[in-house]
DNA sequence: TATGAATGAGTGTTCATTCAT
DNA sequence: AATGAATGAACACTCATTCAT
């Protein structure tokens, strides 16, 4: 029955989330426990649900953490493209990079988009927004450059280029070994060939 | 030892299969266990085991079954449309729709494609390739015909389309809530300017 | 519900045990099935309980095999020998090439010789049996000639003997690994220093 | 969810090994099973899970208890025997009687000395090397003192009295009730007698 | 006699969550 | 607030044995 000193919410919940980050990336999704974070974190289990409710809960933190990290990929990557269109294509490398990078992160992610799911954390979906109105933007400010057509609505149009990235991205993660054996296909063509079908087809 | 009804195999297949498929529609895939589907098919748990070896045996046949239906699906649709882009874009909705009505054999598809699902099972892989193949033939007849660019690999393009569409109707399974709200946007109306992306994005 | 052609009880034994036999060389008693036993025989589960009450006495008639066969070796090994005290040495060492040989076999034995094991089993009995008195007969007529201490009631002698080379041979079974790093010990020379003590142990 | 007694860690695994204890006494090793020790101990089956990481590993335990007392008892033995050689016979005495006083820790030794199963629970490996040692010590001494021939490796005499000794006793074990039945060898004679040859055999 | 479909009591292990201290 | 012992429902899979046909 040790006490361990008390701390603010803030730093206990930096402590857990730093923990779990470090789980994560250790394991993955899929075997990803709360007693793995616990061990990491040197806390006690009733701690953990002092401040979260649930292990989706702390999940979904750690989620907009991978989502926040993902936005600024984004950021730097657009911010080295001239023109809004290659903005777009860069995008989607980016998020192939991404993937490629933090594997964990991108499981996390797909995690969380499960309809299964209940994403009812308000943090995670702020993020989530942001990273889609940034992209909003870039598609708007396009097409009032004249680079984007103007006939597709911009979120539509986010919604679109993420949803077909995410399934790129995970048909690639999970076709490796059938691609591997396929003497014409690589999985940088298949990205490379998205990209290029995507920006095309937004091209004014 | 309680009474035993003796039927033939064909029968007990049929109704364990049966079974299977009502938890599956119940629960979903995460949730699928073997002990719901011996409980909804009134029988012993050995006996699931005398005619499937494994729990993800049984899935591949559910798969199998989902497979078919949806390889179904996409013939009726092609055979309405007259050029071949529209075939590939009558796919795109085709794939939707079944989405819509199945959703948890959509589901059940994307869990097989994952990585850490064994996927030896030999009836599911000859369907997983009928269905490439017979997308892959219409891509390649449609650059015969010259209504399709002739710089892609039909394989690739194939790819591309799969995945891309499975990642919008994820997408828009996952976030049927959200775009609800959203004045401006419908499912439909996503898939429908999705499907009008690729078919421009692919035409000669 | 195929039937096929009746054999006479003798030919039907016959035929499930040699299937037996197969499946006990293929994998060991500890991942011995009755079900791959029929399926090497080709016959239906049902017959096997028709001939047998259960895995155990089937187990038990192999046991009898195991046994026959030991004692031919015995046999064969001491005929070779010109005294007595060297046919009880040779016993020891025939004992353990056949289990290197047959490890099979000798795990049966070792199986049968537990307490849990139920021996009403009068084949086996009777097989036992008969090696015990052709050991002890080695021993009396040994006695007999003066090769052999009188002072030794030649079924203890016989039982001891038979005791000690069981624990012998199993403790090198299951100390292989160890033995082999133990640079100044090999099971060989661990067993022939066995066999001389127990050789010098009797002589007269 | 049940009352949950709280008990102290110490308490808890002192109650789960008892159980434990008294289920392996029940019904012996190929019997045990967590399920009956969770009953005994009228705990959930976490709880065990809690203090042991498997099956195994509770086992090992029970077993490192069991060498443990078995060391004492040839402690004891060796202590009241004047000379080395008489030590190695009081070691043959006090294995036979611990046999008898506790058939169900001899099983268990028994078990874990199987190949199969996995030792790499280093306590018990401790103690199995300190009874080796134990007895390695009093052979090296005893050949020291001239008692003892010096032709023959301690270790090797250490490991074939320690095994033809399990043959023994397992073989006493076994054939108890034959045994009962031949009027002129009782199980406590065989002992001895094997006791003698063993004696004689190293005696210088 | 022969069949083989059906049985079901195991079997060890996991882990999110709870709650008395 | 912090602890961490306790929980127990899940879970997939096995296999000797039975018995209706």
């Amino acid at each position: 029955m040790k006490t361990r000193k008390r701390e603010t919410p803030e730093l206990r919940k930096n402590q857990i989330i730093a923990a779990a980050d470090l789980v994560l990336l250790d394991v993955g999704i899929e075997r990803f426990t709360v007693d793995q974070v616990i061990e990491k974190a040197g806390i006690a289990k009733g701690t953990v649900y002092n401040y979260y409710k649930s292990k989706d809960e702390m999940l979904a933190e750690l989620g907009g953490k991978a989502l926040r990290s993902l936005h600024e990929t984004f950021t730097t990557a657009t911010n080295q493209a001239p023109k809004h269109v290659d903005k777009i294509k860069a995008i989607c490398y980016a998020h192939y990079d991404y993937t490629n990078k933090y594997p964990a992160y991108s499981e996390l992610i797909s995690y969380m988009e499960r309809p299964e799911f209940d994403l009812h954390i308000q943090g995670y979906i702020n993020i989530s927004y942001a990273i889609t109105d940034y992209v909003v933007n870039i598609v708007r400010e396009g097409q009032e450059a004249g680079e984007i057509k103007k006939d597709i609505d911009p979120h539509m149009l986010t919604y679109i280029a993420w949803a077909t990235n995410v399934g790129v991205v995970q048909f690639v993660e999970s076709k490796k070994n059938m691609l591997k054996n396929h003497h014409e296909i690589s999985t940088k063509q298949m990205v490379e060939t998205f990209a290029d079908m995507i920006t095309e087809g937004i091209r004014a």
